[in-house]
DNA sequence: TGTACATCAGTGAACGCGCGTTCACTGATGTAC
DNA sequence: TGTACATCAGTGAACGCGCGTTCACTGATGTAC
């Protein structure tokens, strides 16, 4: 009976969790189609299905499902890079580089929201916690890369600075006056390669 | 008479153009004290000490008004930076991007309203056009820069390259997780001095 | 097995708010003769 | 000098809209006895 009853709590949690879930990728899909900032709780529903006011029944408020799905995409670019590195796809910084920017301009949503809520800031304590872990996460991922390069002794400095960079070529570049998408690709590249030619260079000759 | 006659349309456009200037100065005053993207028209009004609809008799709408302001501040920043440069203050790349994150975490609202623009993007013509320009004097700047520290050979694609990975440091750390401004501050510098550092050995190597 | 009750997902309608912008109007100043 | 008219800065009130969020309610499912 106490067995029985706890399953049938844990399936009503797990059920939970998946329209949770549901939820969730509506989101998504509605974030890949138009700006961040724009989207609506009315936009989401009506994605998903359901009644703006069910929402509420799964998320506290809005900033609340915004940093769910943001996490979510962290999670996702975290595990798409450790698959490239473990396959031996990314060996150096440039290739490390060049697959970030790639993943980041294919989910611009995402991009977009990483840069609202660096801007922002301005969050309750458990979203901004759960934020702060995101961040961590990425930052370990990017000292994997650099342990994974041979350029361990810098680690610690070269890790922010190289996510720096990137992020800065993502923002400073993405909207580049005149250029098409494909354009702007290739120089976002081209100063990636530049910028982990020269890290690796500062590196080696020791700091 | 003639003579007279254009001298009084000009007195008229010239203190037209003062009444503008009070906006834009009333605006940037409302932009450093709250975040760019909540500052609405009636803050603005209410700061210049009109009505709102008024205005709508100097700038076309929302969008004209910030750009101008943006503008203004591209202005303030190349005039400051090249005061610099002038007084031999600027010798390196260290210097310069010490000072570009200086002023651009002194005048915290006009780095948000670049970042805004750089990832919005859809602006009417007119405003576009305007906001290219100051981008391009911008580059031009750093150009410049990279002449003075005897970097010329590369500057086409070192300029573009340090300004994205100064931006980067902006927007990456400037929230950073449990660190006070001065910490935070300190942290931006290194990381830029690496950058500075990095790009220079990577430009004397030869490219 | 049947019955009374608790739980909870889901809903449509409404609330209250702040926004950008427009409009019809006033009043002062300049212009023409 | 006086008069009729044009120009334009400035205004308060209103319009229409979309937003995040709440509320009272329905209906289905699980629980206790």
């Amino acid at each position: 009976m106490a067995i029985s009853a706890t399953t049938f709590a844990q399936q009503r949690k797990q059920e939970r969790r998946e329209r949770q879930n549901i939820i969730l990728s509506a989101a998504e899909r509605v974030y890949s189609r138009k700006p961040f900032e724009t989207v609506s709780m009315r936009d989401i529903a009506k994605e998903a299905g359901i009644a703006v006011s069910s929402l509420y029944r799964y998320f506290p408020d809005q900033q609340g499902l915004f940093v769910e799905a943001f996490v979510e995409g962290t999670r996702r670019i975290i595990v798409r890079m450790d698959a490239r590195i473990s396959n031996g796809e990314i060996t150096d910084l440039k290739a490390f580089g060049l697959e970030f920017i790639s993943f980041l301009t294919e989910n611009d949503h995402y991009f977009r929201m990483m840069t609202h809520f660096m801007l922002d800031g301005c969050l309750g304590a458990k979203p901004l916690e759960k934020l702060n872990e995101a961040a961590r996460s990425v930052l370990d991922l990017f000292e994997r890369v650099l342990d994974r390069c041979g350029l361990d002794a810098d680690r610690r400095l070269l890790a922010p600075t190289y996510f720096a960079a990137l992020n800065g070529i993502l923002i400073s570049f993405r909207n580049y006056p005149g250029r098409d998408s494909a354009e702007v690709r290739r120089h976002m590249e081209h100063i990636a390669a530049i910028m982990a030619e020269a890290l690796e260079g500062y590196s080696r000759r020791g700091a």
